[in-house]
DNA sequence: CTGAAAGCGCTTACAG
DNA sequence: CTGAAAGCGCTTACAG
């Protein structure tokens, strides 16, 4: 026998029709329950596994949806934080039995994104946009389509989007407060991440407001890319021009933090003992390192699952809300002069 | 308008059939030049997109491969491995315009594996599997099957299997001898990772066939499960029961290794002074801890490209030949002694 | 050389 | 209540 068993062999098997076989498989109420056994028993019998191409066509439902990472994002962005990404989107995909496609390529040929083409051809019922840079026309245009679609991460300028992210102002404010409350830091330099994503806008935003409520002596910032070789320089830089200037470091997230760490170390600077450091992300690299770094944990995994969610809400055509904002939580290790 | 733009409705716009639209656009030597351009025009400005489940069922083709992960997503998504091998995997489909389609549930459900179902339902025109148990019947019914598939690693029990992977026993044994002749270590441990799959039997083969050689004092053996804790739990066992009684401790991983590295240190035994400690995989873990860790560097993004190479092949019908070993590389940093 | 039909596998609206 | 047809969007084999 050649090619996979379809729905007509089975409706041969049983001696039905093949739309008896779909109705049967279905649940349909409308065939008797003796039929429905024995269609289940043939299908089973020969293996039988719905044609994706067929279901999809007929039905205009991929059972499927896209993880798009804009390219240009895929860099600035550590690789722990995708991973969570998925896990978070695949568990609940799963649970839809849907399909998930991984989109990384930016693909800006003929105006058209990424997201549009797996959209539009039907490959898949909606997509997850991780990663975005704000004011990106693709990621616009995809909101104002109307296409299901949500966002990870804040778009206070797209007001219309679905998005899921945390509170990075106030997380950060936060994290910047511990350093200037706790351990009595006065002098604070802020290694920011790219300032055309939101992320960047915001946890800087919290870095200053922190920083001038508290009266700090000092609130410096220096825009790196996240990769951890950034880190490393921005604290270089600082180096060269004579002794380290400040007494706090709050880096944008840890990749950097662990560059700047090394950097210091190098200079032989004592962290934390003359200079507190702290991250942002906590997605592995934090708490490995020497000393390990205290940071705001990112629930970045469960972030893609309400997002999953919202998405599934989407595409079955309910109504959803626009934004929702998970909790972080403030974990306190060595590098900032804790325990 | 309602609905996406169709074949249809590109004919409609330039006067033509659908046949003819869906000729020119493959630039099908048939449509004259004229005819061709004005379709083309036709279908940019109507933003014509082709529908992936028509095209799919007519040409039995979905234009897409699926990587297909055995086990719980959760543990396996910890590992930046896998973010290593969606990077090379998905470089390899966007230049075959092909979707990439990750399966992470082992969906042992009616005898039917999560390949099964992507291949069987036409979702998927082949599967990249990694991470397979030795043994594991679904895998081994898979590549019976003669279904277009390659498997991530060695399979040295199912000889029909197309694999792609390193050589393990001749990488471990190298690691291992540094140790032995470069740092005079005698007394070795080893942490070798789970013994029901290839890399673990074949990491733990190279680390004993290289102490035999050398004539290690001794050469132990404790299986982890390749996370960090267990390498922390490992060495943990050891300092029960006194003195730490080895000079050199080859992990079967970079996780381990770290978590060794911190149990040792914690313990005060003095790394790498009074005992070498090496990892393998080098996926980031092992860069930024201190010390940094000696480790084998394993191409992953490499093998999980050559992989979706060979499976194309496969799926384009070419014969492809079994098995692909990529050479590695010995990086040498603090954690055994060196520099 | 070109037009139009057949059919991929499925589901549902329709006729009996 | 049940059978059989129509049609989702596409491509290719066939007739003209």
């Amino acid at each position: 026998v050649a090619g996979p068993v379809t729905m007509k062999d089975v409706a041969a098997r049983v001696g039905v029709t093949a739309a008896t076989v779909s109705m049967a498989l279905a649940g349909h109420g409308r065939i008797s329950e003796a039929t429905r056994t024995a269609v289940r028993e043939a299908a089973d019998e020969l293996g039988y596994v719905p044609s994706s191409a067929g279901r999809a066509l007929r039905s205009r439902r991929a059972d499927a949806i896209a993880l798009i990472v804009p390219h240009s994002s895929a860099h600035v962005f550590g690789h722990l934080y995708f991973m969570h990404v998925l896990t978070g989107m695949s568990s609940v995909a799963n649970a839809r039995d849907a399909q998930v496609i991984v989109s990384t390529n930016a693909d800006t040929v003929s105006g058209g994104a990424a997201y549009a083409r797996v959209l539009r051809s039907g490959a898949a019922d909606g997509v997850l946009v991780t990663s975005a840079a704000v004011g990106d026309p693709h990621v616009r245009a995809l909101v104002e389509s109307g296409l299901p679609a949500v966002l990870i991460g804040n778009h206070p300028d797209l007001p219309d989007a679905v998005c899921v992210g945390i509170d990075d102002v106030a997380a950060s404010a936060d994290i910047t407060a511990h350093l200037l409350a706790v351990h009595g830091r006065r002098r604070l330099l802020h290694v920011s991440g790219p300032l055309d994503h939101q992320t960047g806008i915001d946890r800087r935003a919290g870095f200053l407001a922190a920083a001038e409520r508290a009266g700090a002596a000092s609130a410096d910032v220096v825009e790196g890319d996240l990769a951890e070789p950034s880190g490393a320089r921005a604290i270089a830089e600082q180096l060269e021009r004579g002794p380290f200037a400040y007494d706090g470091v709050v880096f944008a997230n840890d990749d950097m933090a662990v560059g700047g760490l090394r950097a210091l170390r190098t200079a032989g600077v004592d962290v934390p003992g003359r200079v507190s450091v702290v991250g942002f992300d906590d997605f592995g690299l934090a708490r490995v390192v020497e000393p390990p770094i205290t940071t705001v944990a990112v629930p970045a995994e469960r972030m893609a699952a309400v997002a999953a969610e919202r998405l599934f809400e989407l595409i079955d055509g309910r109504s959803v809300h626009g934004r929702t904002r998970l909790p972080v939580t403030l974990v306190v290790r060595r590098s900032c002069g804790c325990t």
